[in-house]
RNA sequence: GCCGGAGUAGCUCAGUGGUAGAGCAACGCUCUCGUAAAGCGUAGGUCGGCGGUUCAAAUCCGCUCUCCGGCUCCA
């Protein structure tokens, strides 16, 4: 191969022996036209890039069109610097923070000097954005030093520039340049402005700067772009559908929770019938898993003397977000914000042997914590909840095992539910003022974690900084209506505590030693859990955990009898019903029941009465048929003890 | 806690300074009905709260509470 040729691997594995310095743009018309003109960047050995920059060695490489996530991103960020211009045209005092693409869309945060900036600005910046992606100008990439790059920036007054550069190396700082519009930016960019066809700015939000509350609060705008208005319309409306998943919504409309912030309290939220019926069969089933894997059930109160808290280290780790201490006789008390000092206190009440452990303690122990006002949220976000808490007190050489004991119940319970969980290991930083403990413990810990997740066949992403006080943790996250993540289960392992407790154990060899505990919540809270539940399955719960499984519509009163009938006999098989007796007509007894999510409805007249079978209806599926009333009974006891999910259910009658 | 938005009947919403409205739900009566809304009627409000401007405030102004979306935080 002469020495002007390079090898470029392209996704689908095969080579391409091409000229050196050729251009992205060029690699992909060599490929084909439809996809030149679909390009909007290019990915280089992992590096995103743009098109028009020379590729100079052997590569792996990946066009990156609207339908990949590194072309999106790179059309995302295209138009956040579109975004800036629009801004810097309108508010010419406004300065520049920082504007990168997120998950869905991308924002800019922004100085606006005195100016607030109100949703009517928004339209305004929205239309100036397109009529410049409509002027079809070119992203220049120019390279300038550092001295350049900050002359720029003190001529335009941009403090918060001046403070990104400073941190860069000379040498690979560049700038993009697009109409008026230059910014400091790694790039890379879509080929030209043109291809923005459409935009909404989503949301206004206050964004401290470099997201410390210390610092100014600048003004971020969100914003999403697409290459083709539909795409946007279709945005807008898969957004208003899952609005309608909102569990804020859908739990008290279904009877599961309420807030009462007048008297009651914000984010203390109250469970009704419906719902206390469903957290029980949750409470149930986790029970039944926990019984099969030798655990304990405790009971603590719901709070302890300050001094619990003072060697746990809660106090002083957690003093702002937690409710202030009763006072009593003298004494100091807090409302727990956590289990695990109670169950310490049960570790240590006996002598405890080797033999003994693992022991593992398990409550579904309701804690209390002062979250900020401006963070609750229904019931995934609240100040009173109720964690389905254990610990396992082991030996070192059980920890592994346990470890992996308790990512498998876990992942019992997500596939129950049917639920795609993405798995984070959250290590500690550097920032040894947030963690207590001795470092030594935290890297074997965190090592054991990652073994052990490894070994389980866990597909996982590291974060540093998200650890808890006491230990590195295994985080279970989960996506809401609207995308938002949040952590459901988790895993701990702690060194900390058996120390500050100094719980011990004796070792066959007769001398004591020291346990590891493993902090476990495969639920998280009963809260937050039914929260993500209700959104999961937008309230069409499986039988087995529906609060109402089933009314029982007689077609006129003559019937009420022998529904009445129909009904003792499927409550004697402890089903939950109710029987519709109101003088409405059979499809508005129907409708009722459909938008109550109602699993099943039974319509019951004389052909069903004279041959002692029921209709059945299916929520959202109409009809599936007629059954003996025993036949009906065996099926849903069926439905009910495989924990069916509504879309395992067999509709053929 | 911070930034922006919003609070009118149980729910969805209309009402821009002059007597608080609609649909659905609820309740009563009539109808006794075959697979997603029967008909008629009744009741329901301190227009989130407090204060101010005005002859007059749901409407204008100030403060405050709560909720929504973000930020920060998150044991």
């Amino acid at each position: 191969m002469s020495s002007e040729q390079i090898t470029l691997t392209l996704p689908d594995g095969s080579d391409k022996t091409i000229n050196k310095e050729i251009t992205g743009r060029e690699v992909a018309e060599s490929i084909s036209a439809g996809l030149a003109r679909e390009a909007l960047s290019i990915t280089v050995n992992g590096e995103i890039r743009d098109l028009d920059r020379p590729i100079t060695q052997d590569a792996e490489i990946r066009i990156n069109t609207w339908d990949s996530e590194d072309g999106r991103y790179t059309f995302w960020h295209s138009s956040a610097h579109l975004l800036a211009e629009a801004v810097q045209e309108l508010y010419p005092d406004a300065k520049f923070g920082i504007g990168p693409p997120i998950e869905n869309g991308f924002y800019y945060d922004i100085d606006f000097g005195n100016h607030s900036v109100s949703p009517s600005d928004l339209s305004k910046i929205e239309e100036k954005i397109l009529e410049l992606a409509r002027r079809k100008v070119s992203f220049d990439r120019i390279e300038v030093s550092k001295k350049e790059a900050l002359a720029h920036y003190r001529d335009v007054d941009n403090e918060y520039k001046l403070e990104l550069i400073n941190e860069l190396e000379d040498g690979e700082i560049t700038f993009y340049k697009q109409g008026n519009f230059t910014d400091l930016c790694r790039g890379p960019h879509i080929p030209n402005t043109g291809i923005i066809k459409a935009v909404k700015l989503t949301t206004l939000a206050g964004a401290y700067w470099r997201g410390d509350v210390k610092s100014k609060q600048l003004t971020r705008i969100y914003g999403i772009s697409f290459p083709k208005k539909k795409l946007l319309d279709k945005y807008l409306h898969q957004l208003e559908e899952a609005k309608k998943r909102d569990h804020k919504k859908l739990g008290p409309q279904l009877g599961i929770y309420m807030i009462d912030p007048e008297l009651v309290g914000s984010g203390l939220p109250l469970w009704l019938p419906n719902g206390t019926v469903l957290r029980r069969e949750l409470e149930k089933f986790m029970r039944d898993e926990q019984i099969r894997r030798g655990y304990k059930e405790v009971i603590t109160p719901h709070i302890a003397k300050i001094d619990l808290y003072k060697i746990s280290g809660h106090y002083p780790y957690y003093k702002d977000s937690q409710f202030n201490p009763i006072e009593v006789d003298d004494e100091e008390y807090l409302l727990k914000p956590m289990n695990c000092p109670h169950h310490h206190r049960i570790y240590s009440s006996e002598l405890r042997s080797y033999r003994d452990l693992p022991l593992r303690l398990a409550e579904f122990g309701p804690v209390y914590r002062y979250e900020q006002s401006g963070e609750l949220h229904g019931l995934t976000r609240v100040r009173h909840f109720t964690q389905d808490d254990a610990h396992i007190y082991c030996t070192h050489d059980q920890l592994k095992q346990e470890i992996k004991n308790t990512i498998g119940l876990t992942q019992v319970v997500f596939e129950t539910f049917g639920m795609e969980v993405e798995i984070r290991l959250s290590y500690r930083d550097d920032n040894d003022e947030k963690y207590g403990g001795e470092t030594e413990y935290w890297q074997r810990a965190q090592k054991e974690i990652r073994e052990a997740s490894d070994e389980m066949g866990l597909q996982y992403t590291i974060a540093e900084g998200e650890a808890s006080f006491y230990g590195p943790k295994i985080d279970f996250m989960i996506r809401d209506s609207i995308g938002r993540t949040w952590q459901i289960g988790t895993v701990q392992v702690d060194y900390v505590m058996p120390e500050r407790f100094d719980l011990t154990y004796v070792g066959a060899d007769n001398d004591r030693h020291r346990p590891v505990i493993i902090h476990r919540a495969p639920f998280g809270s009963m809260e937050r859990f039914t929260g993500i539940l209700i959104e999961h399955f937008a309230g069409d719960f499986p039988l087995w955990l529906a609060p109402l499984q089933m009314k029982l519509i007689p077609i006129s009163d003559a019937h009420l009898p022998y529904t009445n009938f129909c009904a003792k006999k499927l409550q004697e098989r402890g089903v939950r019903l109710e029987v519709d007796s109101r003088s409405e007509k059979v499809g508005a007894k129907i409708r009722d029941a459909e938008n109550a999510k109602v699993p099943y409805m039974l319509i019951l007249g004389e052909k069903e009465e004279s041959d002692g079978t029921v209709s059945v209806r299916r929520h959202k599926h109409g009809d599936i048929g007629t059954f003996s009333l025993n036949d009906f009974i065996t099926k849903i006891e069926e439905e009910v003890a495989g924990k069916l999910l509504p879309s395992q259910v067999e509709l053929n009658s």
